[in-house]
DNA sequence: ACCATAAATGATATGTTGTAACATATCATA
DNA sequence: TATGATATGTTACAACATATCATTTATGGT
């Protein structure tokens, strides 16, 4: 990600926030930098670590925790919760609707790819549920996977 | 679950540990009947407890812990990872094969049902996935819902 | 039956993830 | 500048999980 990209959306994040209300403040939007330019997930405490490097000042879990909630709530982060770690959304910039996310994890690399189902796909999936008496209220989902350059390296 | 069922199902279960040199224990039967009677994931801790109140003597949390590790190389027990709970697997006295996981879980009385998607559906999603460079290795998947019974309930 | 071995369990310590509760600081605006 | 809303700091603790080493219990070979 070069630094024009990473503004492009920056600024697009401050409009999402502003728009409802909050502020994309430097902690926030450091928290926001961190995980955009991180090539895998983080953990809440990498990147309390990672910020309070950068800021050579302890940034507290507590504001890590926080500001995660906020960004997730804005539909800027993602939690990927079969691993208790957070990526950045890869549709800020194009202003992606987020009724749908699905992720595909990489069980060796750790590597996310942030993928659109195929709307066919969720629908037979959401009539299939239906008949089982329940309704699908939270269309994520968390793929284990190995990527390709993972499948190629071990043999 | 009635007691006879109760038997059957730990009697397969004994052969599956027996068939590949592993055995079923008085605690690790009593974890896995634990979860069976239970009508809702339980975590490690609420294990734990449930198990030493029944025994009248503390069971170790470190026990409880390589009890469903053992349960789960077996198959008879799957881990909820976006719950951190764990669940007896529905099919142990069917010998069903366990290639393929899905538990749709109420997000109001935390109810989970353990289903199998069909073939279809997991075809068309592994042919999408291998399109994006990630191949699928564990078809776990773990759907948030709400069951009749609850959608019914919250007006 | 006896012993060697492996499997299982116990006990203690520590690591990791996350929330609760309350105080303080900063910003927008009336 | 007073006020309310938003954001951050601090401390404590709950919940989930692993590491390590000691001890006990089953099992097979002699």
């Amino acid at each position: 990600m070069n630094r024009a990209k990473l503004n492009r959306i920056i600024k697009k994040a401050q409009d999402v926030c502003a728009e409802s209300g909050g502020r994309l403040t430097e902690k926030r939007r450091g928290v926001l930098e961190l995980l955009l330019v991180s090539n895998k997930p983080l953990s809440a405490y990498e990147i309390t670590d990672a910020y309070s490097q950068a800021a050579e000042k302890p940034m507290p879990t507590m504001s890590v925790y926080r500001i995660l909630d906020f960004l997730q709530t804005k539909e800027l982060v993602h939690k990927l919760s079969s691993t208790n770690k957070y990526i950045a959304c890869s549709h800020i910039s194009c202003g992606h609707e987020h009724s749908i996310s699905q992720f595909l994890i990489c069980g060796n690399c750790q590597s996310v790819k942030e993928i659109a189902i195929s709307e066919r796909i969720m629908h037979e999936l959401s009539q299939l549920l239906n008949k089982t008496g329940y309704a699908l209220t939270d269309p994520q989902l968390e793929l284990q996977c190995l990527c390709n350059d993972c499948s190629g390296s071990l043999s």
